[in-house]
DNA sequence: TTGAGAGTTGAACGATCACTCAAGTCGCGA
DNA sequence: TCGCGACTTGAGTGATCGTTCAACTCTCAA
């Protein structure tokens, strides 16, 4: 049986997803996990803990929940990075291109926040670009020797918050596609330059 | 002399930008811009409205406020491109990474926004990207036949867009530079292609 | 001089916010 | 069987939210 405290955190993930932090109450969170507001303060002491908990909660799930369905079946470590991304374009047609990633929603949304808030952001972005550099350094050598992995892997994560902000305001995953159509284009004229090895597995 | 309408909107764009929308109330506002709620209510029927008005003060600012100031003594359309996002560095850097694009900043917030709210930031990204767009078509020649000029456009933005959510988490215009270094690279790549004609007055 | 409309004043409204707390239920070791 | 700590209950707190409104001042055409 699933404890108050995990539905707290699981309906307040739900939640700050699709209302975002500051539009979703405690009255919200207590309805959606069917507890009270007792309970509530009883695992929490304020909201912002609410929020970091499910930071942590993110966390802790990018690898079971994100990179390992995204992964499966797909080998190549280049179209790993795009088979993630192509993750993020279906849970914009799934939700009518309107809700994205969750983490760069709150990324923004709070703006001068708690050191304690901003940190666990930055972790969360800090595990995704991980992921994309152990893809880019797996095929180190079908890129130029004097690209940088991990700055490579930093503007993937930038295209796909950009990528995803523009599509929710325009309300098309066009607009997304489009921009990770320019992101492969760049992804292609960094293995063509360097010699182009083993391109294998890609899709259509 | 300013109306007290004008001292409510432009207080407003900034409190927007500094604290988001949903941050800001209207008794912020009423400080700031020293007026009563009443005022405010004879001049918008409610808060929404006060965000139109900013969204469309926005978009009426973006040639004289934002790109000639940016474009001053830039003639390259190329390097013009690069020059606007060092504006949004700088921007950065004054406000020690705590204030991005406001624009942006209002998209991501706003959730599921009213149309009248959503086709307005759309309009502020699409003359942000008129102007980029502009920008290459004045150096078509130098880019290869099959590039799309809008599309490659959108890519400018959604690399602005998510380098500045990047600088904003981390503190750093660190991850703001890498990955404008990427879409310099990406370009250099595309011109590199076509044949490299006159680049001229590149910086440093 | 007068009247009317534009603009201003600021107290007050009900709703909702994050949060508190005294009283209660429950499981479990002693 | 008892007692204690973990957890739950839900009414209630003051603060703040967006908004309303009747009364007021000011400007200027008639």
């Amino acid at each position: 049986m699933m404890s108050t405290r995990d539905r707290i955190v699981i309906e307040a993930m739900r939640l700050f997803w699709e209302k975002g932090y500051a539009s979703t109450s405690i009255a919200d969170i207590l309805k959606a996990a069917d507890a009270n507001a007792g309970s509530l303060y009883h695992f929490f002491p304020g909201k912002q803990d609410v929020l970091t908990a499910v930071l942590d909660a993110y966390q802790a799930g990018i690898r079971p929940m994100l990179l390992e369905p995204a992964w499966a079946g797909v080998d190549d470590p280049v179209e790993r990075i795009f088979a993630l991304l192509a993750r993020y374009r279906q849970l914009l047609v799934d939700t009518g291109c309107t809700y994205g990633c969750p983490i760069g929603y709150l990324a923004l949304e709070l703006h001068e926040p708690d050191p304690v808030v901003r940190v666990r952001i930055a972790a969360n972005f800090d595990g995704w670009v991980d992921a994309i550099e152990e893809c880019i350094n797996a095929a180190r050598a079908r890129f130029p020797a004097d690209i940088d992995p991990r700055r490579l892997a930093h503007f993937v994560l930038t295209t796909m918050e950009g990528a995803v902000m523009q599509a929710r305001t325009y309300r098309t995953v066009e607009t997304f596609d489009q921009s990770i159509a320019e992101l492969r284009r760049y992804f292609d004229a960094l293995q063509q330059t360097a010699g182009a090895q083993k391109p294998k597995g890609r899709k259509k």
